[in-house]
DNA sequence: ATCGATGCAAACTCTTTGCATAGCA
DNA sequence: TGCTATGCAAAGAGTTTGCATCGAT
């Protein structure tokens, strides 16, 4: 997945290709990392004040349809990042600031026989920690 | 973790016994699910309306600061429940009721070196379906 | 009697939506 | 030009809080 891609993706769907959608994409790439609306506002008007958080949120949306970025929550709020690779994986994600670090193993590998009574459809494994960074300050 | 634990620990805090937190324990512990603020308030009010939804959120956070409940996010909404035992397990969720079913494997004994760069604090793995009762509607 | 618990109403945060206008194709 | 994208403002949902009163010990 790269800013093309998304691109693409977008036009094949109908969605235009706007400044402000493309400054969004170019945010979360640059960034790699989870970002919550706001912490990508702020991130977008620092030189580009032209923009709303509802514009934000709108794309995100769309953003989600398409499987361009995927999300997780942060202390009580949803925070995104871009998609980097569709295969399936886990993160280490640094609750400071969102900076992810790949998880190639999957705990259901482990997970042989489907607990009674239930119908799997999904699951979730995260680590959290700190990242170097966010650790000594 | 019971009621009688349960009340105890208020106890020992300075918090007091009364009718609605003990209506809100007993809820927890029959339903023995995650509920949300609004599905335990539904539940209490059935025969007992005499609370208002305020308390349940002061009193969930008093149960959560004592270790007599945990949470996690089910559809956007924080999500409650008994913490039956306290050794560390993980569980398989109901994403229409809450219904849940022990795990008794760790991811994490699978993580042998710690990812570089990384100080971990803690780790969430949950698996989501639907119960047979939930499934089947 | 004292101090915590609760109800009420208001406030707050995050997010969504209706409507009129701006902007891409 | 035609239809989507955006901004503004308002509305919603979930949750928190100040204040006066109620209630447990």
């Amino acid at each position: 997945m790269n800013i093309t891609v998304a691109l693409n993706r977008l036009e094949k769907k109908g969605y235009k290709n706007t400044r402000k959608r493309e400054r969004m994409l170019k945010i979360f790439i640059k960034e790699n990392r989870y970002l919550s609306a706001k912490g990508i506002f702020k991130l977008i008007v620092e030189d580009y004040p032209y923009l709303s958080v509802d514009t934000i949120y709108r794309n995100i949306k769309i953003f989600e349809e398409l499987d361009i970025i995927e999300s997780t929550e942060l202390s009580g709020e949803k925070h995104y990042r871009f998609k980097c690779s569709s295969d399936h994986h886990h993160h280490i994600i640094c609750t400071d600031c969102g900076a992810v670090e790949k998880i190639e193993m999957c705990p259901m590998d482990a997970i042989t026989d489907t607990p009674e009574g239930f119908t799997i459809t999904h699951h979730k494994f995260e680590i959290y920690g700190y990242c170097d960074e966010c650790r000594s300050l």
